[in-house]
DNA sequence: TATCTTTGCTATAACGATGTAGCAAATGTA
DNA sequence: TACATTTGCTACATCGTTATAGCAAAGATA
């Protein structure tokens, strides 16, 4: 019928400068063709690709595939996709994740920082492109960028409130290194909590670890060795804490009675095993569709310094067999 | 300088027609001013976006986060990113995926298929554009294009001889819905093992589900409530085996003494419990990595009818406690 | 010196969509 | 009828990169 290209192109974003006869010419033409219009060309031209970049440290733990789940829903509806890249907890293979994402040219990144990574200016760059930046879990007050996470030190608090109730005294804790920022939260809360509920700090029955299924065998079969061992146990990761099981198990140790446990993250094997292992419920789902939502309105109302959102969301503590001595509760 | 835009792109692509000096000072001020090449344009300009779409049915279980990892390893390594997206089981959510990965313009598709799905037509349309399309796990044979996955005929049989070789003669099987190509094999291995090896097959010890672990449980609770009990299960998958086991430790009925069980898929928990299930490791690093390779082979040598890669990984079966009648195993 | 080849660059068009300017025809207003 | 406005389209430039053609200068060959 000879229409110029840019009329189709108005016609099909529905322009009011194209009279309806000829729009519906055109929508039924490019349906017959099976027309699909290249994206590539419409994100250079326009500058948007529409596409989101996540970075996780590993997607082998129920918390980032949640989250991960809930950021594509919500940024699905909105008519992005998103590329998944994963750090391996390596800071150099995630400056390499950065690079490539910027190369895409996505129109922002959502990330969680890897253990290792201390230098920011990858991370800068990242700022430094104007495109928004939003941190989750694992995040970076130096940044200044948005952020969604847990309050992990006040999460401290409420373990601790709950072993003691429960009649412990000793409480050790297997920690994740403090240069992780919600690890070193973790500590600290621990470390307060003791002491505002007037118990001793004991720094042998603190340990650091990459808090792996391993870490926790390793530092139970060490705790169990004391001349004074602990009657409860708040590890930092579910996968410590069953570590730390299995060893109690093995050597015949009641839990909860002679010993409490309780993990960290919700991850659903906690709730299979017997006994059943105490865990926190960081709400993941949350933390993902407001990740994707805070994204989402970085794009509407580009930074203004200082207008930084930090959401906190708010745990549960999900009491279960290894944690629960009376069983009233 | 002066030089033209072909020029630098020549010069930075290392082209044989651009002196070394000129490369070299161009390289120099490309760093200084942080140079980064437009991607989408360079995609518009040669049609490859490098980018490639993976379709999973849900992204919360173990086989799907290594597959995931492995895919994505092998094509970072080449230069590629990849895009998820999730059916979520839903044949209507996979076609809006498999929509908005060509609307992406992705260089190829690696997939495996929702449940639901029985009408291919968006899968043909992949086909239509021709552009790669690599199924793993859950294929469809009319289809006619590479896929990697393993043989879940055969599995069932190594699972029948197992059990039958611990001493079990009338074993029942969960079994997933036989729409599903895994899960119709599965199913047939099973049968067609129990008649090789002489055992009757009993249609009221088969069951089909979802295969969560909720079905587990409330299709182990209706066996326990049969005249003739079985005396193993097979279920295919871990979480339905996880709920069997649940169910048959709270009717404190031994494991494997009274009932064998055997799962499918060697999710990582298996191991955690106790007893620990014996399952199948279906090696899902090797099917993630030979999934991306035969994008990249097919990317290299364009289908030619007819030379489709069908990929059979073997499997494993991991005989652990839950199915261990004999000490001496 | 005249001609051919090679080297190293510039100029141009194209990938496909789309925003802007422009222009003719239709319609409205005086 | 003369002029202004609206309608509905075309023409063109542009996003950033790169393949192709072309062209001048340098070097090689006779």
């Amino acid at each position: 019928m000879g229409l110029s290209t840019s009329a189709i192109s108005k016609a099909l974003n529905d322009d009011s400068r194209i009279s309806e006869k000829t729009k519906k010419e055109v929508r039924q033409v490019a349906k017959k063709l099976n027309y699909q219009p290249n994206h590539l060309a419409s994100a250079l031209r326009s500058g948007k690709s529409r596409l989101v970049g996540v970075i996780i440290p590993r997607n082998n733990s129920n918390f980032f595939s949640s989250v991960l789940e809930n950021i594509e829903e919500v940024l699905n509806a909105k008519g992005y996709n998103i590329i998944i890249t994963q750090s391996n907890e390596s800071f150099e293979k995630e400056c390499k994740c950065i690079e490539s994402l910027l190369f895409t040219q996505v129109d922002g990144i959502i990330a969680s920082m890897a253990n290792e990574t201390t230098d920011l200016s990858y991370y800068e760059k990242i700022k430094a492109k104007e495109i928004p930046l939003v941190l989750f879990d694992r995040g970076e007050l130096d940044l200044k960028v948005d952020y969604v996470g847990i309050d992990d030190y006040e999460t401290s608090f409420k373990i601790i409130d709950h072993l003691v109730a429960q009649g412990c005294s000793r409480i050790a804790h297997l920690g994740g290194y403090d240069n992780t920022r919600v690890y070193g939260n973790r500590i600290r809360g621990y470390v307060d909590a003791l002491e505002k509920r007037g118990l001793p700090v004991d720094e042998t029955i603190i340990s650091k670890s990459t808090l792996r299924l391993e870490d926790g065998r390793r530092i139970m079969e060490k705790l169990l060795k004391l001349p004074n061992r602990p009657d409860a146990i708040y590890a930092a990761s579910d996968f410590a804490a069953l570590g730390a099981l299995q060893v109690l198990n093995e050597h015949g140790i009641k839990v909860p009675e002679d010993m409490a446990l309780v993990g960290f993250s919700n991850e659903p094997f906690t709730s299979y095993l017997s006994p059943s292992i105490s865990t926190v419920n960081q709400n993941s789902e949350q933390i993902g569709k407001l990740a994707a939502e805070a994204f989402l309105n970085r794009i509407e109302n580009p930074i203004e310094e200082g207008a930084i959102n930090k959401i906190i969301i708010e745990t549960e503590l999900l009491v279960r067999a290894s944690s629960s001595k009376n069983s009233t509760e």
